[in-house]
Order: C-alpha cells, then sequence, then structure tokens
DNA sequence: ATGTCGCATTCCATGCGA
C-alpha cells in the first residue's frame, strides 16, 4: 500500500497538479494540506471523477486538509481533540483496510508559529502538546498507524541546507525541536529516517530569493508510523521533481510503502 | 536580497499568512 502526504498550498490553484501527481504515482491514499478552501468550493467532482473517494476538512482562506483514497475513509475524526474552542482546520483522520486488516491514516497541518514572540508560537506548542496526547491514545490502540503531512518543524540540522538561517524560526527553535521529539518518544518512526541517516532530503523550498535553483531546501512533510506501521515500511520517496512543475507547490509529496 | 505566492477585499492596490 501507498500512502503519500502532500502540502499543496491550495487546491484550486493546484488541481492540475495534483490529478497529475496521482496518475504518476498511483498511491492508495494521499493527505492534503493547505487546502485553503471550505468543503463547499473543495474540487470534488473532478477528483472523484478520476476515481477517488474525497473527505475534507476545510475552511474559508486558509489552512484545510483533506484525504484522498482507492477506498472509502471509515471512522472519520475532523479537527483535532483537546481544545473545542480552536477553529482551525488541520487535522483529519480516517480508517482505511490494508491487506486483511486496517491502517488508520492523519492528514496534519501543524501551525507554523512564526514569528515565535506572538500568540501564534505557543499557538504551536499547544497544539504540539495536543497532538501528542491524540497520537499516546491512538498508539495504545496498538495497529498500523500513518500521522502524515506538514510538521512545520524541521527536526534536526541536517535537514536544512543551510540550519543557520532558522535558529531563531518557529519551525527550527529548541522548543519545537524537542516538542517534536517528544511525540517521537512515544514510540512513533520517522518513516524517512528509519531509511536513511543522509542529509539534503527537503520537502519544501521557498518560493522566495532563488530558494529551489539553490536547493536552499529544508525537510519539515513528515510521515510518522506506529510500531505495527514501521514493522511493514518498504520504502520512502520524495517526488523532488514536482518542485520543478510549473506554478508549483513550496512543498512536493512524501510517499513511503506498506508491505 | 527587502527577492514569491495565494487569498480576500473596501478590488487593478493592499494586508495577511506562509
Amino acid at each position: 500500500m501507498r500512502i503519500a502526504t502532500w502540502n499543496v498550498n491550495s487546491v484550486r490553484q493546484r488541481l492540475g497538479h495534483l490529478l497529475d501527481f496521482l496518475r504518476e504515482a498511483e498511491p492508495d491514499a494521499l493527505c492534503l494540506q493547505e487546502i485553503k478552501c471550505l468543503d463547499t468550493d473543495f474540487p470534488r467532482a473532478e477528483i472523484e471523477a478520476a476515481g477517488w473517494q474525497v473527505e475534507t476538512h476545510g475552511q474559508k482562506t486558509f489552512n484545510g486538509v483533506a484525504i484522498l483514497s482507492r477506498s472509502k475513509l471509515e471512522d472519520v475524526r475532523r479537527g483535532l481533540p483537546g481544545d473545542e474552542a480552536d477553529a482551525q482546520a488541520r487535522y483529519l483522520e480516517g480508517v482505511l483496510p490494508l491487506g486483511p486488516g486496517i491502517v488508520r491514516l492523519a492528514s496534519i497541518y501543524l501551525p507554523n508559529g512564526n514569528p515565535p514572540n506572538t500568540e501564534k508560537y505557543p499557538y504551536k506548542l499547544g497544539w504540539m502538546a495536543r497532538l501528542t496526547a491524540h497520537a499516546d491514545m491512538l498508539l495504545k490502540q496498538e495497529e498500523p498507524l500513518v500521522l502524515a503531512g506538514d510538521y512545520n518543524v524541521i527536526p534536526e540540522p541536517r535537514d536544512a541546507r543551510d540550519p543557520g538561517a532558522w535558529v531563531s524560526d518557529a519551525l527550527f527553535l529548541p522548543q519545537t525541536r524537542a516538542a517534536f521529539r517528544a511525540l517521537l518518544d512515544l514510540g512513533l518512526t520517522d518513516a524517512l529516517r528509519s531509511t536513511t541517516d543522509a542529509g539534503g532530503l527537503y520537502t519544501f523550498w521557498d518560493y522566495q530569493a532563488g530558494a529551489w535553483q539553490r536547493n536552499n531546501g529544508i525537510r519539515i512533510d513528515h510521515l510518522l508510523l506506529s510500531p505495527q506501521a514501521a514493522d511493514r515500511l518498504a520504502g520512502v520517496q520524495i517526488a523532488k521533481h514536482v518542485r520543478g512543475w510549473d506554478k508549483p507547490s513550496d512543498h512536493v509529496p512524501v510517499m513511503i510503502e506498506l508491505t
């Protein structure tokens, strides 16, 4: 089974690329982030016509997540538990068939948190604490679990072309990295890091300052696996070439293969 | 490099979020 995640930076702007990627990569499921539209404005008909089931959790203008899948997503949860007052659409979870069993899959758009001297940063850290509490509960179910998305976290210096440029950024502050480690320490595996120690593997290149042309990237899109999913991991791919397409997202898809 | 996108609106210019 192939599971991918991609921050598309507006699904309506990226519909052509999205359909191209689905045809090319043939995933069984694709988690989307930053769809940037209401559920009613999602280009559902075009995607369903290509043979996909669609579940969305959108909002006007910003954020918004979705899961596309060949099989129908069951047991769907919209929104991250732990704060009823949080109106931002950043979490969507459901269950898909995997062999004779199931896999639980979440599409995650973790808050950016910049600038750190504003209320945005404590919101990010609070969201990470809520995600950790929810993941802890899910892990107790001892099933294949994939938490996929744009984490807005650079885990380590080797995950940035120029780590020094990020030392004061919410994506790389020590508290951010510690919170990400705390999530992993529950017993989750960073899929890419379980297959390679190499640096220079990025998933995001800023639109500004020729970041793509200079390969000035960072790795912030991650798939975190429960032990039952990690045991079945057969490969990880970053679809870097997608960043070279015309009018691309600033993120590229990341995909895992589960046996 | 203060270098780009996408959204929204009071709309052809500007502010916000990233």
